[in-house]
RNA sequence: GAUCUCGUAGCUCAGCUGGUAGAGCAUUACACUUUUAAUGUAAGGGUCCUGGGUUCGAAUCCCAGCGGGGUCACCA
């Protein structure tokens, strides 16, 4: 592994906190008594005479004898006073002059105790009576500063934006950025503020499985993998819900889970291949009452994490207070085109689709045609939470058919920011219809849909041991968090989002050099001259190294190394054969 | 998958028609006892993503690859 000058500089550092009998990653605890978050909103009505309170370094101003730094926690930021005479009260100057101000760097976690105090500047502070090394930080963290403009909004200097760094690294992220850190706190909030809501309803959170002989409950690729010992295929769930169904078969009431799904299919700011939905399923219910439920648990979500209910995201406030507006899906696309399709067959319906330039293929029968209708023309202008009611039969083989509405299905969509949030229906629980429903997946799936759903044989059995009338909910929590957060992106939302593996150099110089007999201390030396593989040494002058290399170990300001001799060298070079 | 675009110091970014690689912050040294994007003086720090090609000469132009981002397609 090269290093960089300041990470060299880093390691000496530590070596020489060892050196003066400094561990810089002690093992024992350190006492913690206050956040900065807590001082920043009691003082001064509260005095702080005996805090103790542990953070990274963010920041440092070395003004001689005296020095400020600010520490953060899990809560902010405060600023630290440190004084030569109160940190070294002796003769012996060291911890302030050589331990504070030299060793230690922006990224190092530290203990401090002290007073809060304001300074004359009016900022809130510590003045540190003793500090405690808790861990060195061997890399350089990005440095963001901030200031204030105007009108007080913080502006940020030199921020660390770059997304593939942000992911990759979301350590540093959510060390130098502190908004990203909430939205992620809101996420839980959000999850938490469901799971209350539906615990003190009766309903009971359940695990079903993860690994799934058959995957089901929703359209799509799944991931597949192998159990060696049973020695068959497993897929990772797509959806939770057949396994849900069954809870409620065996007589659970109401059933839900918190349940990371897995999708193999294109990602985009949108999707990621593994996400989170809640499924929740009330037997006895339907999907108008489902309706209510969704309604009243979204709205108390944005007051849990808002107090409001209303939410900023992106250009629009979105509103989630109650009741939401409701269209059937015939509705909203007479709403938005003028086009009344409710009474249409598949000829007018292919017609109205050219009429209205949405693309539509052969392939597509009625239900696809409506759904893509919809798609195209409405789905893109509902910003404000809104209820699409009635979806095609064709679309969804799980839901039951509507009580009067022929071809039909009682389902709903709730579409917020322009994108579906939840899905529902009145679930099918007819075994005979549900079986002619998977049959007739099994037909696409056999016209090459890939994502056709499989005829599971145990679902079909469970349900004619029959299940109770039964209402059904998926509400997927990233995409939700997203509106709830204002973020664009749902890798704003999932703390390690899926990427492709970093390029790692392949090549080891340094395990290739040790194995061709170099002494370790060179080979540093080696590697800084751009050498970078034994075949790309033995093509250079045995005398060109010999010259090298005590210029590079001077310019790396290495402690001492005896330099090769020229046979040593040409002996590296005889060790590579060809 | 298609297409556009980006990749330069630890971070944020300049670098014109091809001509010895730049700034701010960070780092190092010195000064400074209430600063706050601290300040002043000085110094060090680069595989210009990788590999080819064109050229006397490539960070710059061309081709291929790797990685990221945007848009579209797919994903009810």
């Amino acid at each position: 592994m090269q290093l960089s000058e300041q990470e060299i500089i880093r390691r000496q550092s530590m070596d020489e906190l060892n050196k003066l009998g400094i561990n810089p990653y002690p093992a024992e605890l350190f006492e913690v008594n206050v956040t900065s978050q807590e001082i920043h909103s009691n003082y001064p009505q509260r005095e702080y005479k005996d805090v103790s309170l542990a953070g990274r370094i963010m920041t440092r101003r070395i003004m001689g004898n005296a020095s400020f730094a600010e520490l953060q926690d899990e809560t902010g930021r405060i600023q630290v006073y440190f004084r030569r005479d109160d940190i070294s009260p002796s003769e012996d100057k060291t911890l302030y002059n050589i331990v504070f101000k030299k060793l230690l760097d922006i990224g190092d976690i530290i203990g401090v105790k002290g007073f809060v105090f304001t300074t004359q500047t009016g900022e809130v502070s510590i003045h540190v009576t003793e500090f405690k090394v808790l861990s060195k930080s061997l890399r350089p963290l990005p440095i963001v500063k901030e200031t204030k403009d105007e009108q007080g909004n913080v502006v940020l200097h030199d921020a660390f934006t770059d997304p593939e760094q942000r992911y990759r690294m979301r350590y540093v992220d959510l060390i130098v950025n502190p908004q990203v850190r909430d939205a992620f706190v809101k996420r839980t909030q959000l999850v938490n503020s469901m799971r209350s809501y539906l615990t003190n309803k009766g309903y009971l959170e359940v695990e079903t499985p993860i690994l799934q002989p058959l995957y089901g409950g929703a359209a799509a690729k799944p991931f597949k993998t192998h159990h060696n010992s049973l020695d068959m295929t497993l897929y990772l769930r797509i959806a939770n819900e057949l396994y849900l169904k069954r809870l409620i078969v065996g007589g659970f009431n109401g059933v839900y889970e918190f349940s990371k799904d897995f999708r193999n299919e294109g990602m985009s700011r949108f999707h990621n291949p593994e996400f989170t939905q809640v499924e929740l399923y009330v037997a006895y219910k339907d999907y108008y009452w489902m309706m209510d439920l969704v309604e009243e648990m979204i709205e108390k979500v944005a007051l849990d994490l808002h107090g409001t209910t209303e939410v900023k995201v992106g250009e629009n406030v979105i509103n989630f207070k109650r009741p939401w507006k409701r269209f059937t899906m015939y509705e909203a696309i007479q709403h938005f085109t003028g086009i009344d399709i409710s009474e249409m067959d598949e000829v007018a319906l292919r017609e109205t689709c050219k009429q209205l330039h949405v693309p539509a293929d052969a392939t597509m029968g009625k239900g696809k045609l409506i759904d893509q209708i919809f798609g195209e023309k409405c789905e893109h202008e509902l910003v404000q939470p809104t209820f699409i009611t009635d979806y095609p039969l064709e679309m969804s083989p799980l839901a039951k058919k509507h009580r009067s509405k022929p071809g039909l299905v009682e389902r709903f969509e709730a579409i917020c920011n322009r994108k579906e949030i939840c899905n529902s229906f009145s679930e099918l629980n007819d075994p005979i219809d549900q079986r002619k429903r998977f049959e007739e997946q099994l037909e696409l799936g056999k016209r090459g849909d890939e994502e056709a759903m499989t005829l599971d044989e145990d679902f079909l059995r469970s349900l004619e041991y029959g299940m109770p009338p039964t209402a059904g909910l998926g509400i997927g929590i990233d995409r939700l968090s997203m509106v709830m957060t204002n973020s664009p992106s749902i890798q704003d939302v999932i703390f390690f989002p899926q990427m492709k593996p970093e390029k790692n150099n392949e090549a080891d110089p340094q395990k290739e050099f040790e194995a061709a007999g170099i002494r370790v201390e060179l080979i540093p030396i080696l590697i800084k001259l751009g050498i970078q593989s034994m075949a790309q040494l033995k093509e250079i002058k045995p005398s060109k190294i010999f010259n090298d290399i005590p210029g590079m170990w001077k310019k790396l300001k290495l402690d001492s190394v005896q330099n090769p001799t020229l046979q040593e060298i040409e002996g590296w070079q005889r060790k590579v054969v060809g």
